[in-house]
RNA sequence: CGGAGAGUAGUUCAGAUGGCUAGAACGUACGCUUUGGGAGCGUAAGGUCGCAGGUUCGAGUCCUGUCUCUCCGACCA
């Protein structure tokens, strides 16, 4: 992508009715733009990490057997009226359309998915089933923000499982705590699994997996000496307690929930008789496991924790592209040269082929945050500037050893 | 929903006590110059001052209502 045709481009200043950094930077460097409070456009270049951190989730979703669909997003009153969701939810979304029906968007899937695999499940050999989707969801908040950390339409991938008892739903949930973990180290996020409430419906306690950050909107106390760790409005402890595992001085912190597990129950089954027929021949209701990840706030929470005050610094897995050729002025030709052979040979990068200065093109870059720059210089031949973003030391490079090691770094 | 702050050019902002024919910087267009950390000079385009009422000879400025955004809190099955 050559910079001089992409669509929304940076800006100079950051927005002012922007108070948080993800808020900032991503308006400012133009990744999102914002419609109104907490609802927002993903631009070109917002859209590409938007998509990077949904198939790195997909990619492990599909890794542990769940099967990717796509629900509406419209649903109708009747399948909230029979979980008692249109009366209970009050962050549930509820519209009317012109003949006077009422219809809820989509805050959760339970109400839709549920009904949907009475079709699938029959028999105890249609068990396990893991039905899983990216889409908008949306939440009546009484107030959002923090930029794309708390919207009221947010991106997000959920996922439904059902199975024959609670010794199959626990072994996939181990499985899906694990596949988690994995996706937030992947995308260079440290994620602590946090024991915390299971909503109304359930006394189970659930889990969330929370991002250390000052941006995000719970407290927690976790343990440095193991995996302990509880959201703050469940927990018996205070900062200082002994931690019930090990013993060691227990840590507050704020945090902000990228994901979550929860074991339903059969709470859902019974409300919309979803049975199947067991070994017996018996009639039964199937275990319900749900588990979210908030694709959109993940890439929020990343920038909260990988910035400086130049800009974003993405990591390398969610990144827009590998590399940003900055072509100096008197290169501009050369530079082309090697955008078309980084693109040949697989490397995606964006160009700043822009008329600009030296010292413009060094600020966007920063901004920017790709993981690599390559500055192509009249002054350097045909060497090529390797500098990373998160780092200062610039090296100068032939463009074979450029390819070496965008394809093995 | 309670409390606080803010809405003026594409963006960031300035416009005490009413006198405005509404400014600056950045950005944009054109010309020249420049070329390694958001370059310089010149010219130009760009605004019903969030919206609706009101007070006044006169309202960006005062009053009332309303919409929106941001922050704190509450809320977030």
């Amino acid at each position: 992508m050559k910079l001089s045709q992409l669509a929304f481009k940076v800006a100079k200043d950051a927005p002012a009715n922007a108070d948080t950094i993800n808020h900032k930077l991503l308006v400012q460097a133009g990744y999102v733009r914002q419609l109104m409070a907490g609802v927002y456009t993903y631009t070109p270049l917002g859209l590409k990490v938007l998509r990077n951190i949904e198939n790195i989730v997909r990619k492990e979703m599909d890794a542990i057997g769940g099967q990717e669909i796509l629900m509406p997003a419209l649903h109708p009153k009747a399948n909230w009226l029979t979980t008692g969701g249109w009366d209970n939810i009050d962050v549930l979304f509820k519209l009317k359309s012109r003949t006077d029906r009422d219809y809820a968007l989509g805050q959760s899937h339970e109400e839709i998915v549920t009904p949907l695999a009475k079709e699938l499940i029959n028999s105890y050999k249609d068990l396990p089933l893991a039905l899983y989707q990216i889409q908008w969801k949306y939440r009546d908040e009484l107030r959002s923000k923090s930029g794309i950390l708390r919207g009221r339409e947010f991106f997000m991938k959920d996922m439904y499982s059902f199975h024959e008892n609670q010794a199959d739903f626990e072994k996939f949930y181990e499985k899906v705590k694990a596949a988690y973990l994995k996706i937030f180290k992947e995308m260079g996020l440290t994620a602590k699994v946090t024991e915390a409430s299971g909503g109304s419906f359930t006394e189970k306690i659930s889990y969330e997996f929370m991002v250390l950050t000052d941006a995000g909107e719970d407290d927690i106390f976790y343990c440095d000496s193991c995996d302990y760790c509880v959201n703050q409005e469940i927990a018996k402890v205070k900062e200082g307690d002994a931690c019930p595992i090990c013993g060691a001085p227990l840590k507050a912190a704020r945090a902000a929930e990228v994901g979550n597990v929860f074991d339903l129950g059969q709470k859902f089954a019974k409300d919309f008789e979803l049975t199947f027929a067991n070994k017996n021949g018996e009639k039964q209701y199937p275990i319900m496991g749900c588990y979210g990840i908030g694709i959109s706030r993940t890439m929020g929470v990343i920038v909260e924790k990988y910035h400086d005050d130049r800009g974003i610094i993405w990591p390398k897995a969610v990144s827009p592209f590998a590399a940003h050729v900055v072509a100096l002025n008197g290169a501009e030709e050369y530079a082309i040269k090697i955008y078309e052979t980084l693109k040949e040979n697989g490397v995606s990068a964006l160009l700043d082929d822009r008329a600009q200065s030296a010292g413009n093109k060094f600020a966007a870059a920063d901004l920017l945050g790709i993981p690599v720059r390559l500055v192509i210089s009249p002054r350097n031949e045909k060497l090529i500037e390797w500098k990373k973003r998160d780092q200062e030391e610039i090296e100068l490079i032939d463009l074979n050893t450029v390819l070496t090691k965008l394809k093995t770094s």
